[in-house]
DNA sequence: GTCTATATTGTGATAGAC
DNA sequence: GTCTATCACAATATAGAC
């Protein structure tokens, strides 16, 4: 029963048709950037015809678009979930490398992906706020920033914590996540590591990070 | 003098031409991406007929080459040059910081410009330390690391630093120094700061990073 | 070296049969 | 809903006059 334009196919099968296809968009998309992504290789991948795209689509930039809201809408609430639970400090960055290492790792080209849009579609960052939390970004960050204000300066007065703002906070601990992915190959080829080098380098960073960033702050 | 097709030129119409050409594809493979890059956008920055950006670079794929070249050539020896320097830890830290801050602030597009390239074209990865050093990435980067690896060691057993691999410190420091650029747009708008607000934020930031990033090595 | 005009291909999108 | 065939135009690249 399988049709023979389906030998190309990395999707699966049995899924519903649009689904595939936007699976097979998000593949392309996120390797190729928005720009060099080709509709022709979207089909390919999702095993059907170049048509089917415009039929569920109608075009390129709603389909970029639908990429991008699938994506922003999976990431952005698990981070922020992080930052602003009950844990303490010290939970919260182990959870957050954690995390970022894991997801990071299992898709290369994502960071830089996001990266791009951020930068050539300014007006998805708001999209992508609204898009995991319904709400205005900054009614979305701001009792998040404040808990965790609220979290250091508590830790200040104890004498344990340095003060710094939460804003500085989530920045620095986020660069210090992700940059290591977007400028992956930078890093492997300038220190002479190979694949697996760096996903061990990588995978010791959940530990080593954390103490790293957690010094940082030690009164 | 001035010919017609020069009028939306921004480039300066005294220099060489082939130069003017090779400036007007930098901003415009800066601005837009490799991919989404338009010859005839070129052509018209340059002040030229897109003829003769052919006639000049042969293809688009070379003149991108030639831009990322150009770029690479400029960035990579100023950063290792520092990073290598007679200078203590400190000053090393406080220069790198000062040095990003400040050429990424007057491009905004560059960070995820270079990061887009290494990921598409890993190979040049490999050209942009030869571009910078005529030398093997490893036997480029390897006698910095050498004599970084060297201070902090002395440092560790003087009791003022905790001990951290060479790499793990560059790779921790480049990450708080670019990221902020890189992630921009999505910093803005998730803690609500216009454009001044955030230049306010990097301006500062060239004091607060490095206390930072030290505080995190003392002992 | 620089231009205009044009060839050639690539690529998003649509028409219409099944 | 899915396909084949094709359109329309955008984009890279070349030819040839000046």
């Amino acid at each position: 029963m399988i049709k023979p334009n389906r030998r190309t196919a990395t999707a699966d099968p049995d899924t519903d048709t649009e689904q595939r296809i936007l699976d097979a968009a998000r593949a392309v998309f996120v390797r190729r950037g928005t720009a060099g992504a080709r509709m022709q290789e979207i089909a390919q991948e999702a095993g059907v015809n170049q048509a089917l795209l415009h039929y569920y689509f109608r075009s390129k930039d709603r389909l970029a678009e639908a990429v991008f809201r699938q994506i922003a809408g999976r990431i952005l609430p698990t981070v922020f979930e992080v930052l602003g639970s009950d844990a303490t400090i010290e939970d919260k960055v182990r959870g957050l490398v954690t995390l970022y290492i894991d997801a990071l790792s299992a898709s290369p080209f994502l960071s830089g992906y996001i990266l791009s849009e951020l930068h050539h579609h300014p007006e998805r960052a708001r999209q992508l706020f609204t898009q995991a939390a319904g709400a205005d970004p900054a009614h979305f960050a701001a009792p998040i920033l404040r808990k965790l204000g609220g979290q250091i300066e508590a830790r200040v007065r104890e004498g344990t914590l340095r003060p710094i703002a939460p804003e500085r906070f989530a920045i620095n601990l986020i660069s210090l996540c992700i940059f290591p992915f977007a400028a992956r190959p930078l890093f492997q080829v300038a220190f002479g590591l190979d694949d697996a080098a760096y996903v061990r380098f990588l995978e010791r960073r959940k530990r080593d990070l954390p103490e790293f960033f957690l010094n940082a702050l030690r009164a």
